[in-house]
DNA sequence: CAACTATTCAATGAAACACTTGAATAGAGG
DNA sequence: CCTCTATTCAAGTGTTTCATTGAATAGTTG
């Protein structure tokens, strides 16, 4: 029989499985990869470095939250992010860390500084300079993710090509390269080869997700 | 040497504490509790029928992860959620919730069924209604909650007082109860009471939280 | 249909966790 | 200053979760 009590734990059982869904390192990882667009178990192994049956167990107790669904393709399962309410979702749940562990912005803190004295440019100027066609945005996510969503305007090279199409940029204009957000160091890995080369590089810290949100906002 | 592969584990780990404090079901339990305002040890113990020991050890790994603050009052050690941002991102969480568990819809449904043939009502039915002074608005939590945070017009009568109180109630006007929202049951305990007296009593399923979210929307 | 590939399943050992119990602490009040 | 109370700490136990491995499945291609 269901009492009051019983009723409490079977409801906030069932609360607590998004909370464990993100739990665990490696299935924020997964999420957040996903939020890029679909992705086939392999990929998502190689970019997490992790074994395939791990990463597909992983995607199963992602699938029993259904915070992700999948569907069949040839050879491949291509798993996804089940609705639009999780990357949002996921998206203010790195804003709350960000908001209360100062740790974070340490740890990434340290490894710019190691890295590049990067100067950041903003989605405002970005925009503006966009607009005037002062500058090339350079996307530097995998081809795939790029044609699953990208800024308006963003030239595809991934940073896999970078290193032989150098040569074939314009070095007379500045160069802004973004890549999956403030996390990902793809974007800085290609300052620093852009610099290398004499061009005027920056990073762009902000990924597809919040250029979307900027746009909401100015309209 | 902090690599790049290093620097996403570090990154996700801290993410995911955020995550682990709200993987259990008790903790949601205790955050939910804490959403209504502060409480201490004790009554969040008795509240969830867990031990002292244990729910003092959730409140650590809660803390851990900037859930929670308390502060000590005379012999009690008062905790309450560490941020505003925090009781929204737990309302989403809820959302997001039933919006994928069709489950947590079942079992809503199943005890209430089981319980009470209710009629909801809407906050635009209360709004209206309260300015004509149609109805008498019943706040049923404990006389804390009510006095941490309530919707403007209502009367605190918690659920325990109650029982004693009924015949002072009048029985010619409608009565809506409250209490912490739609899985807090206390409204529909209030609501048998009063049809057994013979009162007109509806529930509101909606909680203080909700009300301002409404008041924000319409203004 | 045989060979191959991508994915899942099942079993293992190791690590993390929840909850209990009983002792330790620290503040309040007589 | 001693007692009482609320809370925390520490140790122990049983359960769940994790990553890894190797086998099983299912779909595709020659």
């Amino acid at each position: 029989m269901l009492n009051e009590r019983n009723l409490k734990d079977l409801l906030y059982q069932e609360f607590s499985r998004i909370g464990k869904s993100l739990s665990s390192p490696k299935r924020l990882e997964i999420l957040d990869l996903l939020s890029q667009g679909p992705k086939s178990v392999e990929a998502l192994s190689k970019a997490t470095t992790m074994s395939v049956a791990n990463v597909s167990q992983h995607l199963q107790t992602l699938n029993n939250a259904r915070m992700v669904k999948f569907r069949k393709e040839g050879n491949y399962v291509i798993y996804e992010l089940a609705d639009d309410v999780i990357s949002d979702f996921i998206t203010s749940l790195h804003k709350l860390s960000e908001k209360q562990f100062s740790q974070v912005q340490q740890i990434k803190q340290e490894f710019l500084n190691a890295n590049l004295d990067t100067e950041e440019v903003t989605l405002e100027e970005l925009n503006e300079r966009m607009e005037k066609g002062e500058i090339l945005l350079l996307d530097v996510r995998p081809k795939e993710e790029y044609e699953n969503a990208h800024i308006p305007g963003a030239v595809s090279i991934p940073m896999e090509e970078l290193k032989e199409k150098l040569t074939s940029l314009p070095s007379n204009r500045d160069v802004v390269a973004y890549c999956r957000g403030i996390y990902c160091l793809w974007s800085v890995e290609a300052v620093k080869l852009l610099r290398n080369e004499g061009i005027n590089a920056y990073r762009l810290e902000k990924s597809v997700q919040d250029w979307n949100e900027f746009q909401d906002h100015i309209n």
